[in-house]
Formats: C-alpha cells, structure tokens, sequence
RNA sequence: GGCUGGAUGGCAGAGUGGUCAUGCAGCGGACUGCAACUCCGUGUACGCCGGUUCGAUUCCGACUCCAGCCUCCA
C-alpha cells in the first residue's frame, strides 16, 4: 500500500450537512468509521449504484493510504415492498431472490474493482436492534403505534427535522404525489414498522408481526456497527430526502446524541437529460455494460469526474474514456514498475488534489503529465523509466486503476478474433523479416492484412507489440 | 412553489482575483522505410447583465437556462 501520512496538506471534506467544505478531523485519533447506504437487493446494480460504490471505494482507499484506520460499513438492504412484490412476480422465495441479488452485486463489485467494505450489514439479521430502537423512539414520544398496526415516527416532534436539507415542515406539500395513510396523525409521519398483510414475511414484535420500515433499518445497522455518533455518512445523490434526513431524526431522537459528523452524497448518474433510475426504467446494468467494455474503463468514467458532480452517461463516453485509459497504459508498456528514486512533485501534487475533497479529475490530471514524462523517461533516460512507472501505478492504484497487464489492456477483448495470438505473433515475426530484408511491400502488406482485422501494430525499440482498433 | 447544486475552448472535465489544468479530437513539426505509439509546438474557453477591484471566468447582486430532491430510487 502507498503510504501518503506524511503529507503537509490536509484532508478537507464537503459536508451536505454544513453545505461547506472543512478540515476532516476524525472522532478518535486516526480512526475514521464510516457508513455508507447501499443497495436494495430486489435487481440488478446499474451504473448508477456502481457511481457510489466507486466513490466510497476510492473514498476507503485514499483514507487508508492517508493513515486512517477505516472501518467501512455499507448496509445491503434485503427485505421491503418491492423485494417481496418482485419475488412474488417471480414465485419465489424472497430470500431466494435477495440471496441471488446479492451475489450477482459482489460479483460486479468485484469485477469493477471495488473492495469490499469490513461490514456488511443486511436488515433481515437485525430486526431485533430495529425493534429495540423503534421502542426507544416509542417510549421517548418520537413514535406511536397506530390502529392500522403500523408504528410511525412523530416528525413534528424532533426539532432538527429537516436540517440535512435545509428544509423548513410547512414547505412541504405533503401528499402531494402519494396518497396520505389515514391512520398518521400527521401527513409527515413515517413509518418504522409496518404491519404485514395475510401471507407476507413477517417477523414478531411488540406490535404484531411485520417488518421494518426502510429509514429505520440504517439508524440502527449504522448505530450497531459503528455508535452513536461516528464520522461519516454517505450514499447515493437521492437519499438525502427523505431517507438521511429521516435517519438522522430517528437516530439523534433515540440516542441524544449527534448522528454522523460529516455527510456526503455522489452525484447523480444522467442518461440524456434524466437522472438514471429504476422507476424510470432508463437504467444500464453493471454487468451489460461490462459486456461489451473491460470493467475498468467503466472505473475510469467514474473517477475521471469529481464524485459530487452530476455525470451523462452516454454511448461515446466509454469510448473517451477507453482513450484516455489508453494513453496510460501505453506509457506503462515495455517497463517493469520498480521502486527507486523520482521527484516528490508528482505525490505532492496528486495528494493536494485529493485532499481537496477528493478531486479525482485533479489527481488524474497530475497522473497524466506524469506518463508523459515516463515517455520521455523511455526514450531519453530509459532507466529512470521503471521508478516512474513504479510511482504512477502506485498511485493510480489508488484511485484503482493501471492494475492490468498493460498489453492484456491493450490487446483489448481478443475473443470472437479470428487469429490467435500466436497467429500474430508469427505474422509480426515475418513482417520482422521482411522489412529486416528491405522488403517494405510485404511488410506493409502483412501489417494492412492485420489491420484489416482491427490489429494495429506498434513498432517500438522494445520490438513491436499490437492492439485491437476501437 | 420550497430546498440544493450547476452553466468553462469541438467534446469531456479541473481550477484560479492578474504568465500552464488535464485528456480526447484538430492542426504544424520530430521520430519512423511508411505507419501506429511517443515527443515538441499549437487553440482570443469561462451563460447573460450589472457591481466591487488597478484588474473577474474566479468575489457580490439580478436574470436566463439545466439538473436533483420535495414519492420508491444510489
């Protein structure tokens, strides 16, 4: 792991709470825990869920290296009203269906890269801290038990409401777009426990069978794994409300205390002019994406931008963002990466990007003038080649990329090709041997038959090594 | 209607009160047998109108437009 402790800047943190940039200080030491919100396990990750795990993923990554002792907790959430309507589509079980979602995310967690957070908490396995937490917010006043059955928090009552998103309870238009349940005795109410109808999974509790609410499962993962009060709290661009606010009202009116420090939402994921989404359906799943395009391509796209802005996702942006990948990875071809002596230029400046709030763009664009003076390296001083690549991996390292075989990268996805490599490779070999002969016709016809094919060859003082056009 | 964020060169995308973002694409040159890769050079970019300032794309105010949230959504 790259150690960057030392560094002379320091680490500031946009706060959706504060709506400002500040200093991060860590509640203990050089502890930092962090909770992020994750996926509702009824369907497939789209780009958008792979936007915020990427985030968090460099988030944890850049944390770590900048000598915080992380303990990353990202809930998954597997029971609810479209877990149970979609598995009843499918007939079958509920736990069926979460248990193949659930692995089909890791696998495109996996695939893109993404370490796995230390915790991973499901909401099914602590119904009984949702339980004990909804019969504090009970006896404390901030909940009841209504005639339906159900148990729904007393917005009115908790003074901070509205506090994440500067939001003031008589703005808002309350049914406006969803039907108000009768039993609440007030528009605002939510519920934390919801009474099941005839048939559904339920578990036992206090005030009948049924399960928990969506808001109130994070308050009490996030409580249990990390306390009270910890240090950050993140999740996707539309959970700021109602779920975050919601579980800051929960949490804080429970404990007494102050929920997450610091809060921090990525940026929302655009296809044309509209936020991607499963209500409006416009989504594209990890995994057909990673059909047709290597998985860290997909990464690049997502790092290449601040995580906070707002990005389109459209049908040439994988295709730049290939091109980009594209001019790295042939810097760091035809060099063995090896620690040894280079500036402190390079770290210094990618570390002020990042200590900016994690400015991802910033920090790539450091890393790019550094390949070009590993170019230069190549050509002009070949053995200060291997430190510079050395550093550039390990820095792109944390942000998760440059990982690959740059010539596996290159080559691109060779299957569906109608050559083997070794065909190539003996055709290079006499192409060798023709221009060796100045036979430069039959040189240039082997290259043009390949490059009929979409192999282009590159000729270097290493010997000459091809990619896939495209 | 309320709240939040945004508008940067052909495209993507950082940033800053006053000589450089960066990448892709383009153009000129070098390297190359010719290419590809690479290197060097190259672009009167900062939505609109005012204000502050010696100087604003950057600060302040108005305006226009865009997105997100106010319903389940990452």
């Amino acid at each position: 792991m790259t150690h960057l402790a030392d560094a002379s800047s320091t680490l500031s943190i946009y706060s959706t709470l504060s709506r400002t940039k500040a200093p991060f200080v860590p509640l203990e030491g050089n502890k930092v825990s962090m909770y992020v919100c994750g996926v509702t396990v009824y369907d497939l990750c789209h780009i958008g869920h792979a936007r915020v795990m990427v985030a968090f993923d460099v988030i944890t990554r850049y944390l770590r290296a900048r000598g915080y002792e992380v303990t990353y907790v990202r809930n998954i959430t597997d029971i609810d009203d479209k877990i149970l309507k979609r598995a009843d589509e499918n007939g079958e079980a509920f736990e069926a269906l979460t248990e193949r979602m659930v692995q089909a995310m890791h696998e495109d967690e996996g695939r893109l890269g993404i370490l796995r957070p230390d915790i991973e908490p499901r909401a099914t396995a602590h119904i009984a801290d949702i339980i004990a937490m909804t019969e504090t917010l009970i006896d404390k006043g901030f909940a009841y038990a209504a005639s339906n059955g159900d148990v729904y928090y007393r917005v009115r009552r908790f003074e901070g409401y509205g506090k994440l998103n500067n939001r003031q309870l008589d703005d808002m238009q309350s049914g406006a777009r969803i039907e108000i349940e009768a039993a609440k005795e007030d528009p605002l109410d939510f519920v934390l426990w919801k009474a099941a109808k005839p048939g559904e999974a339920s578990w036992p509790s206090p005030w009948g069978d049924g399960r928990p609410g969506w808001h109130i499962e994070c308050s009490a993962m996030s409580t249990c794994c990390l306390g009270n009060t910890f240090d950050i709290h993140g999740g996707g661009p539309d959970l700021t409300f109602p779920h975050h606010e919601n579980e800051i009202a929960q949490s804080e009116a429970a404990t007494g205390q102050q929920y997450a420090n610091v809060w921090m939402h990525a940026g929302a994921v655009r296809v044309g002019q509209d936020k991607m989404s499963k209500s409006l359906g416009n989504f594209f799943t990890i995994r057909d994406v990673l059909e047709q395009h290597n998985p860290e391509v997909v990464r690049y796209l997502l790092v290449a931008s601040h995580y906070r802005s707002a990005i389109s996702y459209e049908a040439n942006s994988l295709d730049e963002a290939r091109r980009s990948l594209e001019r790295f990875y042939n810097a760091l071809e035809n060099v063995t990466p090896e620690e040894g002596d280079v500036s402190d230029e390079w770290r210094a400046r990618f570390i002020a990007a990042m200590d900016d709030d994690f400015n991802t763009a910033g920090a790539l664009s450091v890393l790019f003038e550094l390949a070009r003076e590993l170019n230069r390296a190549k050509k002009e001083a070949p053995q200060q080649a291997p430190a510079l690549a050395f550093e550039l991996t390990s820095l792109g390292s944390l942000l998760g990329l440059f990982g690959q075989d740059p010539a596996a990268f290159l080559k691109g996805d060779t299957e569906g090709l109608a050559l083997s490599e070794e065909d190539i490779q003996q055709q290079i070999e006499a192409r060798a041997a023709a221009k060796k002969s100045k036979d430069f016709a039959g040189a240039d016809r082997i290259r043009d038959e390949l490059a009929a094919q979409g192999i282009i060859l590159k000729d270097s003082r290493e010997g000459t090594t091809w990619v896939l056009e495209g």
